[in-house]
DNA sequence: TTATCTTTTTGATATATATCACATATGTAA
DNA sequence: TTACATATGTGATATATATCAAAAAGATAA
């Protein structure tokens, strides 16, 4: 069991909880470590918790018709995990795997929904959360399509230059190139002559997995060029 | 002003509104006509209220980087467009078309938000809404990019007989060529040359805008395989 | 009706990317 | 260290689909 009350990487919507309710969060919820590539939620099972992610990063993964793993999103700290499931469907609908070191809390699915109905503000968070998601979904479902795969490239860059770690310029991308592929539906070859088209542009720098941005403003410009 | 009340094709969060709520909803409640092919909602715009789509089915379109405007779904009666941007963003995020004609019901923003935070049970139907539409993104998402265009023509198919016209082997579908290419992510030429193979394959017949399904399993088989 | 505009169809061609096959590098366990 | 597995890189080739161009069919208005 945690402590919630003294949790200081708790999520905006877990912020609204009164001291009563954070006892009834606190009560059923179970921190558990993974390490890189272990499988936090498996596609297929029954959904029995929601995931919150206190720290390392995860990925959404989803089965094709090909049998072949497509990359729905990458998810940070502080994030819920398979809300989806929770509210409605029974059924893991996706897999989540850890990308790095993860430490996940689980709290039980009735506990969950109790606080949604017992606080409008933490429901409204939730809501808020899901609606922002959305967005983000239609913008990359035009992106992946409109864009050809050297703009995809700089995208999965730029993404985890700004979105995951803060504007930083050098990072390690915690994907195989596989995985890229899998995130932008593109092949693994494909990836590799992407980089190396943007290395030769000098735009960033590569080495295994360690990315660099020299020219931020002429990656921008293949992102948007497509 | 609506009658909100007595309205038989209320949201099945409305239906948890007790009178007083139900009279918030009507006094801030505008409903309006649109034309095939009347714009509901445009992109960019400032968003002020949420619709509700009484009759007549619309779509969800947004402009990519190619400034082609892809769609990202089709919308039926008894639905809430725009919650996304109401909820989250004040700019709308993508434009909604009329594709017959359609009545919508305009809800004010702030009473909208009102009604979220008086009644959790509310709130808790839209919460199961937005978790049903995302699920229904990943699978879109997945088939998209690992489905060829024959598959994905047979998939617009099934998606009208099924979803739309409660598994009707005969219906108008209410798109252009142009529109099931945005819809698929591929080219008007592309949908031509699929609409021929499925009929030669004699699991469709084809007409303008007519569609008659002549073999489901085929059809299914071919959305199956790709 | 004719004239004009839009949408759809059809064929020829171009092209981005997938696929395949193999080489090379990297990581891991004995 | 060696041996083996896994991940990545590279070149040659195949292919699904986009693009282009022009014809045919429908829709709309005078």
């Amino acid at each position: 069991m945690q402590n919630c009350k003294t949790c200081i990487i708790r999520s905006k919507a877990a912020n609204t909880l009164n001291p009563n309710e954070l006892t009834i969060l606190m009560e059923s919820c179970a921190e558990t470590t993974f390490n890189p590539k272990e499988s936090i939620i498996k596609e297929g099972t029954l959904s029995s918790h929601v995931a919150y992610l206190k720290s390392g990063l995860a990925m959404v993964s989803k089965k094709g018709v090909k049998g072949i793993d497509q990359i729905l999103k990458i998810i940070k700290p502080g994030n819920y995990i398979g809300l989806q499931t929770v509210l409605f469907e029974k059924i893991n609908q996706f897999s989540v795997t850890a990308l790095e070191k993860c430490v996940v809390c689980f709290i039980d699915n009735q506990s969950f929904k109790e606080l949604i109905s017992r606080n409008t503000q933490f429901a409204n968070e939730l809501l808020i959360f899901l609606c922002r998601e959305e967005l983000t979904y239609f913008d990359r479902f035009v992106n992946i399509h409109q864009k050809q795969i050297n703009g995809r490239m700089a995208d999965i860059i730029l993404f985890f230059s700004e979105e995951i770690y803060n504007h930083a310029t050098s990072f390690n991308i915690p994907l195989s190139r596989s995985d890229m592929a899998a995130f932008i539906c593109t092949t693994r070859e494909s990836i590799t002559r992407a980089i190396n088209d943007l290395s030769k542009t000098n735009s960033i720098r590569v080495s295994r997995k360690k990315f660099e941005i020299l020219n931020p403003e002429m990656l921008k410009k293949i992102s948007e060029k497509g």
